[in-house]
DNA sequence: CACCCTTTGAAGCTC
DNA sequence: GAGCTTCAAAGGGTG
């Protein structure tokens, strides 16, 4: 023995030091050998470098103790050759070598297996190997070696190394013949196995392998180090720095905007490219060694998840967990809004760059976050989020920001012949980049319905109105204003340059406020059309980030030296604390002035020529509109020191229509009245038909909100919805895509998230004094809405699930309180009570249908709540006496015991107890077979309600398991789920049903 | 022809 | 701060 190598892990090599040995040989050995070998014990060793004195290794009062013998020599000049041992050692590990090869492949054909098991075969899988085999050796061999020393020293004195690994090999006469049939049937054995592999090992192969390589010649360097093990963080190839990945994304980036890709594709390489140049900003702000991994991480995750894209509002951790109280006490105190500007974005850790980022991930608000948002109210911060740092990005040559959504040219139904690379664009983020300048044909790529003629030019969030022509007006347009001919814009034929923002800038408030030419021929080909200036401001919009930052700048700078006095803070106006802050409250309100008299331009331009200046004048918001539109009109230059937020912050008096009947001041100054005085003649949903002021209201073109990430997840897959389920109603299709939106992973829905965020972001950018809240009212779901809460009193007691199972169970709590919605337990327990049940029910399905009155939202929810823990504990519930044998009090709810009965044995197709019912709904059948309670029609609540807490009584009637073919007559089912329609193939359940079979085939 | 249905998320409002 | 409501898209269905 010459020495024990020692490879270790993490490099390098080491021998047994003496030390070593003998701690080993008395803690180790001598102990192991007592036990074994009472009589005692003797450990006989070639003298080496480690090995001790044999008086240093003497335990059990002598009985274990060392025997050193010289190298090479024992006694006499005899040997002890342990030859035998490591030839049947040898042999015997290539059994178990040849065993676990065959064990490990199911084809036992081709000798390649032995190679490819060898390949990967390391010095690790191979200890417990050589264990085993150790441990396999026959007593009887360690005695055949002191015989054999004992005959070679008395009999046939010589070297024996060639003999001995050949006695055992070949079974030499050296052996009696019980140990020579011992050794052959070994190596039969041993040669049977590599028959099986279809290695054929003949009896000089087995010699070859048998015979001991003589320890002697093995050196320490020939112990060949354990191979790197792939999926050690060792062995984890070079990382690429961030900017080696930002310039190699960059080339990919180039070529892939030269091939037919998906512009979804250019759309995350972008991202990717954003990132890798953020996380060199990180590296060098922040020192982070580049060369680390984590270096590469763009942002902070304390969780340690290393986020590619930007969490989802609802998922995402801030990068600090700041306790809101505890960020109070040290000034970090948050306005709703916008309470950080961008470089007082609460996480110092991250350089300023990143805080922008993180800002706009993390914080509450949906829109940066500015200095102004101290005392607004509104949604969008009066200072542009946009800096150079956050758009600095080279790679953003055809949108800005890379964050295009890909709503219109991703969409399939954009226009046949919009260009790849402009597809993914908002409609008001075309962007002249250095390979492609604008023009109004890109702009109609991105805006679909202004490449036809038929159509407005108009923001995506405005209403459509596709039967006006477009009105293009390029930027352009307005700076050759002193061209009378070149001011007349003719879609497609104009060549907008966006030459000097500051031009343009000044263009507008000189001759807009500054009393000079009117604004009609400002920016309109037509100065005649209502839309015209609309369209050049969008058009402005449109045109770069960059230059709206500077349009608005500019305007900023603009107004507040024009305009003085007119921009002091007013203490009434809400601004007290921040109004000692006199240069930026100077800056603050004049900036928000002048978007306010930018819209107001607009709307005059609107008001003053649009038809429905006309046809508004029943609006009821209209008294407040002819007190501004006349203002402004009589006084061009006039300075509104009212911020548009500044008015959005009314006493609250309780109901939204009292919010309605009472419009801001903004919004009335604004959107609203320019979207009123929009003429909408025809063809159109939001079509005004003049019928009453309440429905020229609703009806009104108006800013939309900005999609959510969930909304343009919609979008953009409602198309392969569609064809692929050959489904039109949206309602199923929404079912669907609600599903494989859960089904996606957080990465994929990351994507949606931060293009939403975008959007909200180019949504503030357009429409600066914008609020969700403008749009109240626009819909009609409001008057349902209160009506099904003032039939749900708010008296209940009862705990929701939240305060059932507290926030840490959040699995046991249903669906809708996991959305923050409506607890149908709560409302179940509700109705419940009314009708005596006990809180036993409290949650069950059978309660669920007890009720009969969950809110129509709710009804899917009820169903996905069954799949919960919570539902299951529920559907336990049907198993206690008092809902198979209902009481007389409770066979009033047989009907919805019959109904849930089946799901139980039938399990519901909603409730995704697999992959395929998580999007496969199968259609109900006439036997209630669905767990879904008999669709309630908006009345049902309230008739519920109406009878006292009683159920419907069109529910009394029917017998169990056996509700009418035709279903309730009062009922009002929703689409797809109408009784009606079971027996229908293409009904919604049953094409959806078919449709996820399909999809589920096509995936599988 | 207005509204419903249906989904999730964001924002605003109410209490 | 919790809970609720509204709205955003979509298009067929419903009354």
């Amino acid at each position: 023995m010459l020495s024990q190598p020692v490879v270790y892990a993490g490099g390098g090599s080491g021998t047994v030091t003496p030390d070593l040995f003998t701690w080993w040989f008395h803690h180790e050995f001598a102990p192991a050998a007592a036990t074994l070998h009472p009589r005692g014990a003797i450990l006989v060793i070639e003298q080496a470098p480690f090995v001790p004195q044999e008086s240093e290794c003497v335990a059990a009062d002598g009985a274990v103790r060392l025997v050193v013998y010289p190298k090479g020599n024992f006694g006499d000049g005899a040997v002890l050759d342990h030859g035998l041992v490591v030839s049947e050692f040898r042999t015997r590990y290539a059994m178990m070598l040849l065993s676990s090869v065959t064990a490990n492949s199911t084809d036992h054909q081709h000798a390649t297996l032995v190679s490819d098991y060898l390949r990967n075969f390391v010095l690790k899988d191979a200890f417990p190997m050589l264990h085993r085999s150790w441990l396999n050796l026959r007593s009887e061999t360690f005695l055949r070696c002191w015989d054999r020393v004992a005959s070679l020293t008395n009999e046939e004195p010589g070297p024996c190394s060639e003999i001995l690994p050949c006695t055992l090999a070949l079974s030499s006469s050296g052996a009696n013949a019980a140990h020579a049939q011992e050794d052959r049937m070994m190596l039969l054995e041993l040669q049977w196995l590599s028959h099986d592999l279809g290695l054929e090992v003949t009896d000089d192969d087995l010699a070859t392998w048998a015979q001991d390589s003589r320890s002697e010649d093995v050196s320490l360097e020939s112990v060949k180090a354990e191979p790197v093990d792939e999926t050690s963080e060792d062995a984890v190839p070079a990382l690429p720095t961030p900017v080696e990945a930002a310039d190699h994304l960059a080339r990919a980036l180039l070529w892939m905007e030269t091939e037919p890709l998906d512009p979804a594709l250019l759309l995350v390489v972008r991202d990717i490219i954003t990132l890798a140049k953020q996380a060199r900003l990180i590296d060098l702000k922040m020192g982070l060694a580049a060369t680390h991994p984590g270096a590469t991480l763009p942002f902070f995750c304390h969780n340690g998840d290393h986020l590619t894209q930007p969490p989802p509002a609802h998922m995402g951790i801030p990068p600090y967990q700041l306790d809101p109280k505890g960020a109070s006490a040290m000034g970090l105190t948050r306005p709703p809004m916008y309470p950080f500007s961008a470089g007082q974005y609460p996480y110092p850790m991250l350089s300023p760059e990143m805080s922008q980022v993180a800002a706009s991930w993390h914080t509450p608000s949906m829109y940066p976050i500015s200095t102004a948002g101290g005392g607004f109210r509104s949604p969008y911060p009066s200072s542009l989020p946009i800096t150079s740092t956050s758009l600095s990005s080279d790679f953003y040559r055809f949108s800005p920001t890379g964050l295009i959504p890909p709503h219109p040219g991703l969409s399939p139904h954009s226009h046949p012949h919009s260009h790849p690379h402009s597809l993914a664009s908002h409609p008001a983020i075309v962007t002249p980049g250095p390979k492609q300048e604008l023009s109004s044909h890109q702009v109609d790529h991105n805006h679909s319905y202004q490449t036809e003629s038929d159509s407005w030019s108009e923001p995506l969030n405005l209403v459509k109105r596709k039967s006006k022509p477009v009105a293009v007006v390029a930027p352009s347009s307005v700076v050759e204003k002193g061209n009378p001919e070149k001011e007349t814009c003719k879609p497609d034929s104009t060549e907008p340059v966006i030459k000097d923002s500051n031009e343009i800038c000044k263009n507008i408030f000189d001759e807009n406020f500054a009393g000079g030419r009117s604004a009609s021929t400002i920016g309109s080909s037509d100065p005649l059309r209502p839309d015209g200036l609309y369209s050049m401001i969008h058009s402005l919009a449109a045109c770069e980030h960059k230059f709206l930052t500077a349009l608005y700048m500019n305007s900023l700078m603009t107004a507040a030296a024009a305009t003085p006095s007119a921009v002091m803070p007013s203490p009434v106006l809400g601004f007290g604390p921040v109004a000692s802050s006199a240069p930026i409250m100077n800056n603050l309100l004049s900036f928000a002035d002048t978007q306010h008299r930018l819209w107001q331009m607009v709307n005059w331009q609107q008001g003053r020529f649009g038809p429905s200046a006309v046809t508004d004048s029943s609006n009821t918001a209209e008294p407040e509109r002819k007190n501004n539109v006349p203002l402004e009109r009589n006084a061009p230059n006039i300075v509104i020191p009212v911020p548009p937020v500044m008015s959005s912050s009314p006493p609250s008096n309780g109901s939204v229509s009292s919010r309605r009947s009472r419009p801001n001041p903004k919004r009335s100054s604004s959107m609203d009245q320019k979207n009123s005085t929009s003429s909408t003649t025809e063809g159109s949903k939001t079509q005004d038909s003049g019928q009453t002021s309440n429905n020229q209201d609703k009806k009104k073109p108006h800013i939309k909100k900005p999609l959510n990430a969930f909304m343009l997840y919609m979008k953009e897959m409602r198309a392969k919805v569609v064809a692929e389920c050959t489904l039109k109603e949206s309602a199923a299709i929404n079912q669907i895509l609600g599903r494989r939106w859960h089904s996606l992973t957080r990465e994929e829905q990351a994507k949606y998230y931060e293009k939403a965020r975008q959007e909200r972001q180019l949504h503030m950018q357009l429409y600066p004094g914008w609020s969700a809240r403008d749009n109240y009212g626009y819909g009609a779901k409001k008057k349902k809405r209160k009506k099904e809460r003032s039939a749900d009193p708010g008296g209940n007691s009862m705990k929701k699930c939240r305060a059932r199972y507290g926030l840490d169970q959040q699995s046991q709590w249903c669906k809708p309180c996991r959305r923050k919605k409506k607890c149908i337990r709560y409302m179940e327990s509700n109705e419940s009570m009314d009708g005596n049940q006990s809180e036993d029910n409290l949650g069950s399905c059978g309660s669920v249908g007890d009720a009969n009155t969950p809110p129509e939202d709710d009804r899917e929810s009820i169903n996905h709540s069954l799949s919960s823990p919570g539902g299951l504990s529920g559907l336990s519930s049907l198993t206690s006496p008092s809902m198979i044998l209902p009481s007389p009090s409770t066979s009033l709810a047989s009907p919805s015991v019959s109904l849930a009965s089946p799901c139980m044995s039938l399990q519901s197709p909603l409730t995704p107890h697999d992959a395929s019912a998580f999007e496969c709904k199968t259609p109900m059948n006439g036997l209630g077979g669905g767990i879904l309670p008999p669709h309630q029609p908006p009345s049902a609540s309230s008739n519920a309600s109406g009878g006292g807490g009683g159920l419907p009584s069109v529910h009394h009637h029917h017998p169990p398991h056996h509700p009418p073919p035709t279903g309730p007559p009062l009922h009002r089912n929703p689409v797809g789920t109408n009784p009606h329609d079971i027996n229908n193939p293409l009904s919604v359940n049953q094409l959806t049903g078919q449709c996820i079979k399909t999809e589920t085939g096509g995936s599988g």
